[in-house]
DNA sequence: CTTGAACCTCTAGTCACTAGAGACATTACA
DNA sequence: TGTAATGTCTCTAGTGACTAGAGGTTCAAG
């Protein structure tokens, strides 16, 4: 049986976190002590482990809620597990894209002024303020 | 003398949001007409379309309220413009850099499973719930 | 048995908006 | 000039995924 703080030291998710999962209903109700503090079995832990795991890949709570409900039914065809994994993916690369189209355009802007002038006559300002300055669409 | 739905239009900036720059104070206060709808000026337009391109751009309404407060003393030197950019740029990159170990991951993730057993076998439920199915770190 | 760390619930704050209610203003057209 | 449609006003509350803090209770070690 741990404690919450034990399971938040072993997954490395903060406390109030852990509560808050609970909440929304992705770790279970946990069991309680006689003095109404939350116990875990090893279930706990695991589940915990995925839920964390899957943050860290940047699914959002819902789609770790569709995940959880699929563990649960063992017996269901796992294409929805695999649908989200795909279009998780898919997000993935489409933030990347624009990302690199920003690095570009920033990296523009910052080279183009050295910082040693006076805010007038700043390359970056100006920039910002005009946007047929930049090369790309954004 | 532009209203806020106009400027709403020109900029592609919702009516709300803009209203919402305002309270920030990123807007400064609009003229108003007698029956208490904002007017604005063709120096409202521009401060509005800087805002809407550092947000594309990706900088945080802090760091515009840093850059509009340079705007505003001209004969200061752009040290703190540059900063904010770079800052900025190193930002998207460290987005990257990280999205695409995700990229990775979700990626070999998603391959291993074609959708069409049951979940109890599924390969993306698998390597959610454990992380040493991974091949990097995240 | 005491002390101090860990735990409890609850509320409110974060960021950058977005949505909606209910009331008032403006504009276009007849 | 009347009216209808559209635009605008303020205000509150909601989003996602937490985080912070207050004020109180329980647990485990010594």
């Amino acid at each position: 049986m741990f404690s919450i703080g034990e399971l938040s030291k072993r997954t490395k998710v903060k406390v109030p976190t852990i509560r808050y999962y609970e909440e929304m209903g992705l770790m279970p109700e946990a069991e309680r002590t006689s003095g109404n503090q939350r116990r875990y079995e090893k279930a706990g832990l695991e589940r915990l482990s995925f839920i964390r795991h899957a943050r860290d890949l940047g699914f959002s709570i819902e789609a770790i809620s569709s995940l959880i409900e699929l563990q649960n039914h063992p017996d269901r065809t796992c294409e929805a597990a695999t649908d989200i994994a795909t279009s998780q993916l898919e997000e993935v690369r489409a933030k990347i894209k624009r990302l690199k189209t920003l690095e570009k355009e920033l990296s523009r802007i910052s080279k183009g002024c050295d910082g040693e002038g006076v805010s007038e006559d700043c390359y970056v300002l100006a920039s910002l303020a005009d946007h047929n300055l930049c090369d790309h669409e954004h």
